[in-house]
DNA sequence: CCTGGGATTTTCT
DNA sequence: GAAAATCCCAGGA
């Protein structure tokens, strides 16, 4: 059930919409930590001006050129860590950004997950998982696949959030959200 | 309902 | 030195 390197070369796009109804899971300590994923963000190519990587490779930003399935983790705003997972192939940036789970186990109940910030403080991730595989056996952290099934009904497309400089590329309905989920971060 | 600002630090110019 | 893929709180309509 834990998904496996060639699940992330799928088109960006369609992998975003995929996450959702997957499960984010972390072992901390002797517990495990389980979120179901109900909102992502894609960041396509060397061309769309909301991606770190339309300003060209960095040390930074080297993992959106690697080939998918690793972590891609940021601190913005110098308070917060972004989870990304890197898709597609070796030398074509691109990544979805994980912005919301829903706690399904191992949350303490004051904890939130309804924001990409919110969520990487629950499950205590910070910048030692950048550029670290999330499959294989030796994943820190990963996403499993449980056999939930959503209709593309179910599915709905939005603009991104956080990216007014953009230009154009700040209309693209780049993100998805579940349905009347109530850990969606944004309407 | 909405808008705006402060916190805090890495990264790139 | 400015900006940033956020969050939280205050204040006004």
């Amino acid at each position: 059930m834990k998904l496996s390197k060639n699940f992330y070369q799928q088109s960006t796009l369609q992998l975003s919409q995929q996450l959702l109804g997957k499960f984010l899971v972390k072992n901390i300590g002797n517990k495990k930590i389980v979120g179901k994923i109900v909102e992502t963000e894609a960041y396509i190519g060397p061309k769309d001006l909301a991606s770190h990587a339309s300003r060209g490779k960095t040390k930074r930003t080297k993992a959106m050129f690697d080939s998918g399935g690793l972590w891609y983790i940021y601190l913005i705003y110098g308070m917060y860590y972004c989870l990304n997972i890197v898709t597609e192939q070796k030398d074509y940036p691109a990544a979805v950004l994980i912005r919301a789970v829903e706690p399904i186990a191992g949350f303490k109940p004051e904890i939130k997950t309804d924001g990409p910030g919110k969520l990487c403080r629950a499950f205590q991730i910070d910048k030692k998982l950048n550029n670290k595989p999330a499959f294989g056996k030796t994943a820190l952290l990963w996403i499993e696949d449980r056999g939930v099934k959503l209709s593309p009904s179910q599915i709905k497309k939005a603009k991104r959030i956080g990216v007014d400089y953009a230009g154009e590329y700040k209309n693209k309905l780049w993100r998805f959200y579940i349905k009347d989920n109530p850990f969606v971060s944004k309407k």
